[in-house]
DNA sequence: GTCTATAGTGCGATAGAC
DNA sequence: GTCTATCGCACTATAGAC
């Protein structure tokens, strides 16, 4: 698996995106006619990440957010119900989309190495196909209400568990021999969160998400190898 | 070294911070008296961070922030210009004194095993010994103006460079072998930064910094180990 | 379905009493 | 040195013309 083929076979375009969340918030937005409708969604769910990822998304008013998608105040308030309801709007959507992908993703690998890659390696992935919504569900996630606050830190602890369930299996398998499965898991997802939060430091230093990739796999497995190795990923 | 031992011997509690604030920003502050000037301003920088921490900078109204400190509005602006100049004043004076520590700490080490295991260490335990100052200036970093947020680039690759230094040293003196410095030194500040911004995580779990240095080490120098191993660390 | 114009609110900051 | 009271402004959100 590349980047490049993740990207062709994963439902993940902006418009994806728009059409889930016109769909799971039909009642709120006062447009009609469902391609009028994602359309300027998708003009407003780019602008937001743009403006927001620059300065923040409390500092965005709501005139930045009109100038930079091209729809007036009016059109803008046609598409949601408030600036705190497009938060909402944004990261319960692309939560209950990158989780999906997630799931489908690395469940059919059996050996614990290459199980471990491949779950490496789609977090990766997804995070790179998907960068700005990534980023901004970080850095925004307290200024969600409690009981939003309360979905993004389970479907980010979801993620580590992942990991460490992983390495306890290869644990167990004779594959791995790692003695502390969860402070391994929580390093992982440290570097993996590293791709989407520092992307532009990496992209001065031209280093693909592939080639970070092999090097997160490549130390992980490394600091996780029992007695019979497990420097084998998940095949094509 | 210990954390408990490290916390004693630098000279960074909060009234040493405020003091250092106080001296470096006289102009802006219009009490005089510099007993009562520096008794105030803990109270506003522990206010700050506090609740900052929680909603974020930009979303902590000046209301809020003299309701958590206990001073009056009129109090409050009789210690700062503006509610930018005390992010700066808070940015500027904690980098100024973190790059100090820093700076002083790993110098006196020689081998590259122990010098690497020194600059990890102190890092984590300036981290933790500052937490709320390092998540703050995490997180609110792009508040800033253009050339404050220069600076913090600039002191946020500075750390970079010195893992990527050290390996590199290491690499050419047969103790290390890695054959890549400044990816491997990306991610250690990666697996550093994880501690302060997730702390709750392992407060949660209760793992101390002490455990969690000793977890970042020992897999750092695992993945750099040359032929003639590198596992030990820096002496007392 | 999209626009302009504006109502109403809560902010950062200050003046002046004590 | 600290307080209360208030100014002017920029914001979110809406009403109504087209």
């Amino acid at each position: 698996m590349s980047f490049a083929r993740f990207k062709r076979e994963a439902a993940i375009s902006r418009q994806d995106i728009c059409r889930e969340m016109l769909a799971s918030h039909r009642a709120a937005i006062k447009i009609q006619k469902e391609e009028v409708a994602i359309r300027n969604l998708e003009r407003i769910y780019d602008a937001t990440l743009r403006v927001s990822n620059q300065k923040g998304f409390q500092a965005m008013t709501m005139r930045d957010l009109s100038r930079a998608s091209g729809l007036s105040m009016g059109a803008l308030y046609d598409h949601l119900a408030s600036k705190e309801e497009l938060l909402e709007m944004i990261q319960s959507t692309g939560r209950r989309l990158t989780s999906r992908i997630l799931k489908e993703s690395y469940a059919s690998v059996e050996d614990p190495g290459g199980k471990l890659a491949a779950a490496i390696r789609t977090h990766l992935y997804l995070s790179e196909a998907m960068q700005p919504w990534f980023f901004f569900s970080y850095m925004e996630a307290r200024h969600l209400g409690d009981k939003e606050k309360q979905l993004a830190k389970q479907s980010e602890q979801r993620t580590e568990r992942v990991f460490a369930g992983i390495i306890r299996q290869g644990n167990k398998q004779g594959a791995f021999n790692e003695a502390d499965p969860n402070l391994t898991a929580a390093v992982i997802k440290a570097m993996v969160q590293d791709w989407y939060l520092k992307r532009w430091k990496y992209a001065k230093r031209r280093i693909s998400v592939d080639r970070y990739a092999d090097f997160v796999i490549k130390a992980t497995l490394g600091c996780c190898a029992g007695i019979n190795g497990a420097g084998k990923e998940a095949g094509a």
